[in-house]
DNA sequence: TTCTTATATAATCATGTAGTGATATAAAAG
DNA sequence: CTTTTATATCACTACATGATTATATAAGAA
């Protein structure tokens, strides 16, 4: 016990904390645990507006918990590369993400298949 | 990843990072990483009102983070026995919680030194 | 019993947060 | 260039949360 530590500090440690404080931003770990996806997808999956998805995902990657990458007009999320042992636990003892997936069905648009996205 | 599941749904799973995201109860935690303390130890060493104390721990022990155990008047607060790998991993990656102990120096009534404390 | 100590809870207030609708930006299509 | 699509951000509202003050409960002490 004591030996990392991320935070320096406990004002730090509970910023990370309040970005998995929130369901639909679990569920969004637990959906990128199987792949990348971009926004729309998310909105679709999710069944969730636009900008409340957006906010999601600026607080999830500010955490450090995901990271982005822009194509054209789509920006892709992922999981974040340093997976620390901590994530590591937090994304295993999350429900599912994959029923998430499943549920929603085909949703991606014509536009969205052709730009490299991970679409079941 | 996706072995062990402690909460069955996201809703759940976020309530427990509810009581994880909040700077005085990982505080709280991290000095409990060292022992059971009553409530007027830890209201001692965090310089903060009883009140405020009493409905942080209340949030911990709901969430299963902590137990309590009553003695005369006093209510000694400990981890929970059951530490899983994510909460060992969370109390593992928090800033370590001797300094916030010994900062505080003596404060323990001598009542409350009679009553089985494991003060500093 | 009365007083003091330890703790919990309720009411209140100030602040923080999630969702919505509108708008801004940027890229690709027509 | 105009339109459509994808995303981000802002302003606003409703609700959640943390701290304080006051109060309630319970156990000792006097």
């Amino acid at each position: 016990m004591h030996v990392t530590t991320t935070s320096d500090t406990f004002e730090e440690a509970a910023e990370r904390y309040k970005a998995l404080a929130d369901k639909t931003r679990l569920r969004i770990l637990a959906i990128l645990s199987y792949g990348e996806r971009c926004v729309c997808e998310l909105v679709a999956i999710l069944a969730m507006s636009q900008p409340s998805i957006s906010q999601h995902l600026r607080k999830l990657r500010l955490a450090g918990f995901i990271k982005e990458r822009k194509t054209a007009q789509w920006v892709y999320y992922a999981l974040a590369d340093d997976q620390t042992p901590l994530i590591q636990a937090i994304l295993s003892e999350l429900p599912d993400g994959k029923e998430e997936v499943e549920r929603s069905g085909a949703f991606c648009t014509d536009r969205c298949l052709e730009g490299e996205a991970t679409c079941s």
